[in-house]
DNA sequence: CTCATATCAGCCAGACTGATATGC
DNA sequence: CGCATATCAGTCGGGCTGATATGA
């Protein structure tokens, strides 16, 4: 048997897919004693950096879809964390904004992600845990518009053009 | 707003999580075109490289949970790829071996995964592949027994004791 | 009796699609 | 009109748990 032997071990997409499935569990598992998933942060996150903004943006800017948005912006206006109010400008907008709740649970959530990423990664040194953060910056930054084939186009525009 | 700018853009945890989806993304389109998905590989590569074994090795070589594999068997077996039968010295055990249509799968599936390599990776050129490469391995072979803290234990381990 | 094996039933987050109402 | 926005309903792969029957 085995004349490719090692197959599985050292194939690259399934080393990415494990890496990261460990990866997200414990990030998945820390965030849920704050009472938050991924997509909490990630929307604190944008609202803080760019302030204010329509569902829409938002979902651009976390990759979170917008039919998702919907129940995890329910969720953190009920915790007081974001407000969400028609937008006077556009009457389809709702402009979302972080509340000072909303900030400080944020700034627990980054604490919580940073000790994830010092465990999850302490197997790398500093050089090498700035090596793949270089290395996965470049594959993500290229994702969707290279080199030759296609097939996945813009991205998060599903559920209104149809 | 914003003092620890750009945080969503360069958490590492993220930047894995999402370089992981778009590749996942792409080895699951691909497989579908040959009716296959990522644990039908892992599978018949095991098999292939390990030769015969019980679904509980095989559980524990590809990290699919021994109760989903029940149903990948029955598809790989449905489709002739491998077969499955007691195995006499141990009549709990059943002897899961690939077959000669499973070895021409496989090849199919090889290749297949060897261009879907090529496309994901192709922003990086061959010294930052290997790169990437090496410090997967480093995260994924340190996976379960690290450092500190406890969490996770065996994996795949469930099912059977309670 | 205890432990492992295979199988079944089911939960849940999350990626993704489609349809609809409302407003630009 | 066509197009975008928010929302709702639902599909599907897949990670993970628990229970059970059978046999070592």
């Amino acid at each position: 048997m085995s004349d490719g032997a090692e197959r599985l071990r050292t194939l690259r997409t399934r080393l990415l897919s494990l890496a990261a499935m460990h990866s997200d569990r414990r990030v998945n598992e820390q965030l849920a004693r704050a009472d938050a998933r991924k997509w909490h942060y990630a929307v604190l996150a944008t609202l803080d950096e760019f302030g204010p903004a329509s569902q829409a943006q938002l979902s651009d800017r976390t990759r979170v879809y917008r039919s998702d948005l919907v129940a995890v912006l329910n969720e953190l206006a009920d915790r007081g964390q974001v407000d969400r109010a028609p937008d006077p400008a556009d009457k389809r907008r709702n402009l979302v904004r972080i509340t000072t709740a909303g900030r400080r649970q944020l700034r627990r959530l980054d604490k919580i992600l940073a000790a994830v990423d010092d465990e999850v990664f302490a197997p790398l040194d500093p050089a090498q845990r700035a090596q793949l953060t270089d290395l996965l910056t470049i594959l993500v930054d290229r994702q969707g518009e290279p080199h030759g084939e296609r097939h996945g186009e813009p991205r998060n525009d599903r559920g209104g053009s149809s």
